[in-house]
DNA sequence: TTGAAAGCGCTAACAT
DNA sequence: ATGTTAGCGCTTTCAA
């Protein structure tokens, strides 16, 4: 196997210096049009092909970032990092990929392995398990942009694009509310991650607004998931104290409470089931399923054109701005009270 | 902002020179375990984090490989792109992720830039415009693994991972004539992609097997869709030769289907469906749906440690394995006849 | 407009 | 066990 070209290669066959070649193929404009028409052509010819790892180690910019989420096998994720990806290409930037799996030691592992490859910047949603935060510190002392974006924390003073999940949970609710129904019960995660605690404020927002009570045995913690949702509607429907509607932390969650509803002789939206992420499937099982979308493609194009003013700027966090999405209201079937 | 750290900072320090430092750090043998102690120690002082870009330049890997896939949106795709990362972690090997859009410029650019990346390696599947392959050629020549997946094709002579696709299609065939149904349609893509026209080939081979005709439009060329599989059933229940059971070309497809018989009364089984890839949203929906699963994660971690085999040979193309795995059906309601 | 040369941070062959 | 040194391929300052 033949070595590949270099630009030293094009400055023999052509008998002038790197420099030129260098200059020639980067668009530097001090530089006679016919020299560089020969040097793309030799560069043509012996089918050249630069080495951007070279130019990133002389000029310190990768073109590549980071992104550290903690499963691309979920929908959401998938989608960010798809209109991220959409979004970085044209200028020249590349993802480096890495999942958290929502463990605290994959994402300390994850940014120091993707400053260690010398990534321009990093792109992250915390994992379920975070509660400290200086493994993102040395990115900032490192002057790289940092955007955090869905799971963020207030004690890192980062930019950040989110939901406004406290708007998403009191319009979850308030829709509940005008459709009829009176005893709304919540089925949310344990952990403390800030959107899902704005989401549960948003609701108890909604509910005191409304002079309706909170019943504290009606918010639920635990996982978000299928089974939670069946778990979690089981013990409501069986409590003494039952619910008519039931908000789910997520679509999943929710699929879960329909299921049990839908066992126990109850199907929504006798009582009533809303969600959160506008999942795929929820517009297709029956009933389908009211939730709130979340727009994770709005929410990747944000990141990516956040990333790249930052980067134009010397200093990245000149001011560090908080985009915030408006969540958006889904009805569907599950929630059509009729009575 | 100060400067980072380099073995050379760690050298002065110690008044060692940086051939000490780098053995120590890379476990070299030949070194005091006072020395190797020592230079430890102060990189963890002058917090300390290596260059890989440096060390890539020089030694030829970079420890990334590139992932080519038309949309890490698809749930398949996703899938496997997490089994993927996941599988290649432990061995230092990131990712880096590249979306073809299904656009075969895309897919040429996608090579290109991998490659100046210098990345060690690339995983792909081929997008549904590919009808060239020139493009990959050059990571061949370069003697860098190429594995291809899911959407290959057999004029390049690269290691594979993919599905039996004969055997989906005859599988999911039988079953609809297992449970009785006779007059069998099929609604894939109008794109040349081997592993459809497989799909299709199982699905003629199990109807002559049964001595079932073939009509042959009940064969409906065009996308895959949901809207797709709109048009498809409507095409299909209004023509004079209507089918008892429809197979869709994916899931997404599946649910168009399903959609539409609904709406004109012949909800599923009553014309049987399935569809391929067990999406997550297929054993949500009413009637569940049918399909064949193509066991993505598995898949991923065949690419994986495929690739981890290669990259240690000297020449990686020594014996081009093709993986191939079994697809397993899964019966819900959408087929479960009755009559 | 072009050339000469220093170096980005690390590795490794060769020498001691 | 440790040191010396020549690069990896490119960019960029300074000089011509």
């Amino acid at each position: 196997m033949k070595k590949k070209t270099t630009i030293y290669d094009i400055a023999q066959e052509l008998n002038v210096t790197v420099s030129t070649v260098s200059r020639a193929l980067s668009g530097f404009p001090a530089i006679s049009d016919a020299t560089r028409k020969a040097v793309l052509e030799v560069a043509k010819k012996l089918n050249y092909s630069p080495n951007k790892l070279a130019s990133a180690l002389k000029s310190g910019k990768t073109y590549i970032i980071g992104v550290i989420v903690p499963s691309v096998q979920a929908q959401f994720f998938a989608s960010i990092i798809h209109s991220i990806e959409d979004g970085l290409k044209d200028s020249g930037y590349r993802i480096i990929l890495y999942q958290s799996n929502e463990s605290i030691d994959n994402e300390i592992n994850g940014v120091k392995t993707l400053l260690e490859a010398q990534v321009d910047g990093i792109i992250a949603s915390l994992s379920l398990e975070t509660s400290v935060f200086e493994h993102f510190n040395e990115i900032i002392k490192q002057n790289k942009p940092l955007i955090l974006f869905d799971r963020v924390h207030e004690s890192l003073n980062v930019p950040t694009v989110t939901l406004d999940d406290f708007e998403a949970g009191y319009q979850a609710t308030k829709h509940l509310i005008k459709q009829g129904y009176k005893k709304i019960a919540f089925v949310t995660t344990e952990h403390q991650i800030k959107i899902f605690d704005d989401r549960l404020k948003g609701y108890r927002s909604a509910l005191s607004k409304h002079r309706l009570a909170c019943a504290e045995d009606h918010v639920i913690f635990g996982d978000l998931s299928i089974s939670a949702g069946q778990k979690g509607a089981e013990r409501l429907m069986n409590s003494e104290n039952t619910p008519d509607a039931i908000i789910a932390g997520d679509d999943f969650t929710a699929l879960g409470v329909i299921k049990k509803l839908k066992e126990m002789g109850k199907t929504p939206p006798q009582i009533g089931v809303i969600g959160f992420a506008n999942e795929t499937f929820s517009d297709y099982i029956t009933p389908s399923l009211s939730t709130i979308d979340q727009h994770p493609n709005k929410m990747g194009t944000a990141c990516a054109e956040m990333f790249l003013k930052m980067i134009r700027q010397e200093n990245p966090y000149k001011n560090t701005d908080h985009i915030v999405l408006s969540p958006t209201l889904v009805v569907r079937e599950s929630t059509s009270n009729t009575k």
